[in-house]
DNA sequence: TAGTTATTACGACTCCATTCGTAATTTCGA
DNA sequence: TCGAAATTACGAATGGAGTCGTAATAACTA
């Protein structure tokens, strides 16, 4: 049987670092160390740990040509947004999309994403 | 300055007793035990230790008035669902609440429950 | 009352996330 | 070439989650 890589769910430090790829691209340990010191006060071998337990879990893909390694988010944001989605929806909302939904649309949320969000629903063929 | 309770986040083994604690309202440890163990093997001390220290973190509330102490959800269902979600929104959709949509809402998504958001989008005001 | 049962309290143990110090390795420039 | 700088590798320390065994306590019953 192959492994379900859905299945692995990132944690809060290493969804920061995936944040950071996704925006990026591929970087050294160096960049993404430099990124996210502009908003927290990390350690560079506590990034590369936490880039090396990725890497272990598949969370990341790395190129070691060059001395310097170059890492890659695994997946896509966008399949990793469904995923961590689908978690939420099933562990907190009983399985309910429209749930979710409704709970996420609240007094903050402004005009301009309700719209996004009708417009969504108008393109579907349900 | 009052402690801020949304701050407080319930992990996945606590998530699972305050499903119970919304669905049969005020239980026993034992009540509780049992529930959960309709669909998991977990012991009765486990369970207890886990209601032990949500009261620590002010998650649920208890009676103590009799000998088998009952507890509470602190927070109702609505209220935590709304923080869970805000927080996933911020940490891993940038904020949108509308990326967060358009990601949950794929081709599993019932008919149902389409029609669902669409009511709610039209009752909405803006 | 005395023993059995039910319940809570306490603490230990494992696992994993997060952090970082230090060692080993590689590279590059003087 | 050789030493400084940069990078990776390794491992230790901390803390929290989750698990459960055992002790302490309370209640019930024969």
């Amino acid at each position: 049987m192959a492994r379900d890589k859905s299945a692995v769910k990132p944690t809060a430090a290493e969804l920061t670092l995936l944040n950071i790829l996704w925006q990026m691209g591929p970087a050294t340990v160096r960049q993404i160390h430099e990124t996210v010191s502009t908003t927290q006060k990390t350690g560079y071998t506590t990034v590369l740990k936490i880039l090396q337990i990725m890497h272990e879990k598949a969370l990341v893909v790395r190129d070691e040509t060059n001395r310097a390694h170059v890492y890659a988010a695994a997946d896509s944001e966008t399949n990793t947004q469904s995923s961590l989605i689908k978690d939420l929806i099933s562990k907190a909302f009983g399985g309910s999309t429209s749930k979710l939904v409704m709970r996420a649309i609240d007094e903050s949320t402004s005009a301009e994403e309700i719209d996004d969000i009708r417009q969504l629903l108008n393109s579907l063929e349900k």
